[in-house]
DNA sequence: CTGTTAGCGCATTCAG
DNA sequence: CTGAATGCGCTAACAG
């Protein structure tokens, strides 16, 4: 069972099996370290003995193996993002900036799918930490104690994303989900809205922003505000339905819904009904998604960037990567702020 | 610089440097292959030394290095996942049905996004295939030359999805997208329609499924389909400006639209145009969204069944990693099938 | 059922 | 600028 590498060097790319630094040192005529260097710091490296190099990649297909290097190296350039879902993912602008970010430093993603639950993450995130990656960013502040054990114990940057906490594990980047709720209850009150209707999927932020909003209500006197609550993942149905379940209980001026999602759903419901937004029914939403906005020239809604949320997570953890010492350690707290916009004119 | 373990066993997790192997094999008292063997076989370990070995791990706080691990075995428990983009994905439901199958095996997840571009997968394969996954999913049939001699070489097991190809790489998971706008022109010319309109955005499948619609609705006598192409990805902002640009051009009977995304953008605009849907005028989305059909009770769409897809392809991978021999090694070349769900009874 | 030996493929460290 | 020695943490294969 010889394994040693004895592949005819006068016939590249001819084998399967792993191609690995030791052969193409060989072919390059010079020492495996140097085939290290001359693709990880060819500013080390001869000119002449770098190109030397690369023509033996080429011809031997070499592709290194980065669990080795990972290995030796303790470094795995590797990120674990943890998300609720992939479906309709109010995350969608967040993970696609981050990612970009990431990959352009050569960090490579390893995702985990919660489904809203803080037991899976815990799991997950003691499955993904055993990949040893470089740092980890999770939605929520919300985890098991043993996952904040977990992620404090493994030495990484963390970074906590969509929400506050005045006790992160490490770093935060998010916003307050209370004062959406507050905003958006002030907001509507001081344009003189009535009658209140609330739609939110069973998501913990989405959540909080609307028992936010209907605290704010009720201390400004407006008191059992329609509530209904859907199953998670926000669609378009669960939209519909929420306004069904909202109209059958007496018609609201304006709907607040947790979601852009859920808002889209409104308006289809709301159009199928043949009620005008917003004469009959106005209608918010919340979200980053791009065209949330433009579904309906009548749709107010929560705008929160995902897109520099992304880029500043990804722009966080690279930092902390690069940090020498523990004194470069830049504490990021980082509340990105939302801004309501207002589509309506009544 | 002495690195060796020498901490304090009794005081449990109270280091953050990395506990090994040897180190729960000391506190256990056994040797450090009956720990491996304790966590990863139980069966051939003794239930007293397994739930000794347990308490080590529990005590230690010992997270298994998979780098390790994986470096030794041959075997990465990782599966590579190439996509267009995050954003409004068709593909949602079937990356998470794969990935709910693959993580209920072990497995883990590396996503990378390609933006459609074939360089950039090939950048992205290159790359990924360094952390020698088990396996690998790709996003359609179109790749690099680069890439596929890549794959091929690499010796796992690789699934091309949604879309068909008579030269796979290796397994194929999909439905042909010539065939739907085959059947969606031969559905809506049996249904009466005359004057046809089609938005696409810039997505190689998406164009596929409308080429093939006008190609199929010209052997049939109708020539010069006004046809709207928008920049990837599809958003609702998209279909609005889509179905604006077929007004423009004289108004259709019926706007097919290259996704569900696109034909929600279709139906807000036709809504604040005061066109009534499909009265005034009928449309056709095409998608995997759960909810796309209830958007509107009279949009029609080509429904394919991602979570059916998704757990297909699990299936697929998770048998080829079991094969213990080539002759277990099932040709996987699957067509998916599609269907059209017509709302509409003019 | 448990222990021992010998690497996996690479990067760190020091010598030249 | 290049090379040699050493070990990262784990598991396959074999021995007992």
């Amino acid at each position: 069972m010889a394994r040693k590498s004895e592949r005819n060097q006068s016939a590249p790319e001819t084998q399967g099996t792993s191609v690995t630094l030791v052969d193409v040192a060989r072919v390059a005529g010079v020492a495996p370290m140097t085939v290290s260097r001359a693709l990880h710091r060819p500013e080390l490296v001869r000119d002449e003995t770098v190109k030397k190099v690369l023509d033996a990649v080429r011809a031997t297909g070499y592709v290194p193996n980065m669990l080795a290097g990972s290995l030796a190296s303790n470094k795995s350039r590797l990120v674990a993002i943890l998300l609720p879902t992939i479906a309709n993912s109010i995350f969608a602008d967040t993970v696609q900036a981050l990612m970009d970010g990431l990959t352009a430093s050569g960090y490579q993603t390893l995702l985990g799918l919660t489904n809203y639950s803080a037991e899976t993450e815990e799991q997950l995130v003691e499955a993904l930490l055993g990949r040893r990656p470089d740092g980890i960013v999770l939605a929520g502040t919300n985890h098991t104690s043993a996952t904040v054990g977990r992620l404090k114990k493994a030495k990484i940057p963390v970074v906590e994303i969509w929400d506050l906490t005045d006790r992160p594990i490490d770093m935060v980047i998010g916003f307050s989900h209370e004062k959406v709720g507050i905003a958006v209850a002030r907001h509507l009150l001081g344009k003189g809205y009535q009658r209140f209707g609330v739609i939110s999927v069973d998501d913990p932020r989405g959540l909080r922003r609307c028992r936010s909003l209907i605290k704010e209500l009720a201390r400004h006197g407006k008191t059992d505000i329609p509530f209904e609550i859907l199953p998670a993942p926000a669609t378009l149905l669960r939209g519909r339905e929420g306004l069904s379940g909202l109209l059958a209980r007496g018609g609201p001026e304006i709907v607040v819904c947790s979601s852009d999602t859920l808002a889209q759903g409104v308006l289809a419901e709301a159009a199928s009904r043949g009620l005008h937004v917003p004469g009959d029914l106005a209608v918010m939403g919340f979200g980053d998604l791009s065209a949330a906005a433009h579904v309906s020239p009548a749709l107010s809604t929560v705008r929160v960037d995902g897109t520099t949320i992304g880029r500043n997570i990804a722009g966080a953890l690279l930092a902390r990567f690069a940090a020498k010492s523990d004194k470069d350690r830049v504490a990021v707290h980082l509340d990105t702020g939302f801004s309501i916009i207002d589509r309506e004119s009544t």
